[in-house]
DNA sequence: CGGCCTCGGTACGGTATCAGACAAAAGGGT
DNA sequence: ACCCTTTTGTCTGATACCGTACCGAGGCCG
């Protein structure tokens, strides 16, 4: 896309890079669909692509060698995939994948890297976007150890809407219970009381966000810090 | 130290550096003790300092804004800290404190930032590490989520007993309990467990590894994949 | 030795969540 | 319109873990 200009785009990292970086890279930048379910990254692999989103919603799930798994970061036109790329690790242990359809950009990883290893701001920029990530992860970890399912379910509706535009946000109770690691009734139940306390409407497929502010009260403790380093790191991104 | 030989330090990261790395960075090394509780960096403050562990234990923990904590990985001769300084982030949320005593160099942050600048390789050498340690964060998460007590446990005496010279592990119920964000009487319990199965030896004050391999075993599905990673990346480190 | 403080063991009731199964409801395709 | 699949709601019993409290045991100090 050697037209994209850099004032259109909504990706975070894309928008925060020099102009001169910027136009380095997107010349090299496709455009590409996010459907539900697209692979961005699998576990042990060397990514091909980078993926910067526009829009859509992806999920870093970690998956233990018995086969049980647990979201341990979720991105949207915050951030971008892989970190390995940024870390020069090569691949990661996880699997990275759509969870709301979407749309953004990607580059290959063989023009990336040259990219980021001349460019020092840019890697600086990506590394504060990889401290961001391990941050929100890092909390996750505490929120699985401590909080309780309700709560977790708010946290994790709140994050997911301030990665889209409208309030509405689609994905049924057997994804949830996979990102979340608890069972799927447990999930009908979670939302069940956030219905109950007029925070959001559930519908078949569907969570509505109703009233945001009140849903942040309810997650409470499990909730706000990760993304306030986001914001101390990289600014806001909607 | 302008005189520490690079063959004769035992932390991984300083043995990995290239030579003339090593020579560039020793010239500001200081040798230190680490006596237990030490704090290495404060949550939301820049460190003064990087440390680079010899012996000894370090944990890093999150806490909630209601004061809620859970470690989130521990590093001993394996790394160093603080990994912000790695991805030009400044600061972390996390308090970083020494769990059993030892000692190590540190370097001064505001030397070692223009090194990094300057060194794509040492740059890259430490970023592998912060990919290390972002996914061993991110096997904790999966591990709150999904395993009993016990086998946490397990893991994290693995864990503690990869990093330490002997069998032997000093530490007390109080301490583990917050390391896994669990009640006090509930790390005694999985501590008898784990006796019972005659895989350690618990005293007061100190837990005696027994049976290593069997032990291994018993944490199965918890175990493994994060050491797997480091390994990877930056090879074994005892 | 006696006192004291830390640390570890245990007990009791309560509950969040699990495991598994089943049934009702909502769509989608032919 | 119908069947068939996907998704959601609900039930039943089990259990892992919690909150709290209390007591014994080990180590240290005068």
């Amino acid at each position: 896309m050697a037209d994209t200009r850099q004032t259109a785009v909504r990706n975070n990292l894309l928008r925060l890079m020099s102009p001169a970086t910027f136009s380095a890279i997107s010349a090299h930048l496709e455009p590409v669909d996010l459907p539900r379910g697209f692979e961005l990254s699998e576990p042990h692999e060397e990514a091909e692509y980078a993926y910067f989103p526009e829009t859509g919603i992806a999920s870093i799930v970690a998956r233990s060698p018995q086969g049980q798994h647990a979201e341990i970061g979720i991105f949207g036109r915050d951030g971008m995939t892989p970190a390995a790329v940024v870390l020069d690790a090569g691949s990661d242990p996880f699997s990275i994948f759509m969870q709301v359809e979407g749309d953004g950009f990607r580059i290959s990883t063989a023009l990336l890297k040259p990219l980021l290893d001349q460019d020092g701001e840019l890697k600086n920029l990506l590394g504060r976007y990889v401290q961001a990530l391990s941050v929100q992860g890092a909390f996750t970890s505490l929120s699985n150890a401590v909080h309780h399912i309700d709560e977790r379910l708010a946290r994790w509706i709140l994050m997911c809407h301030d990665r889209t535009d409208g309030d509405e946000i689609s994905l049924t109770h057997e994804f949830l219970s996979i990102m979340l690691a608890v069972r799927r009734p447990s999930v009908t139940t979670a939302l069940h009381v956030l219905e109950g306390r007029k925070l959001i409407y559930s519908e078949r497929g569907v969570i509505i966000v109703r009233d945001r502010q009140a849903l942040e009260e309810f997650a409470a403790d499990a909730y706000g810090e990760s993304e306030r380093e986001y914001l101390r790191l990289l600014g806001p991104y909607s």
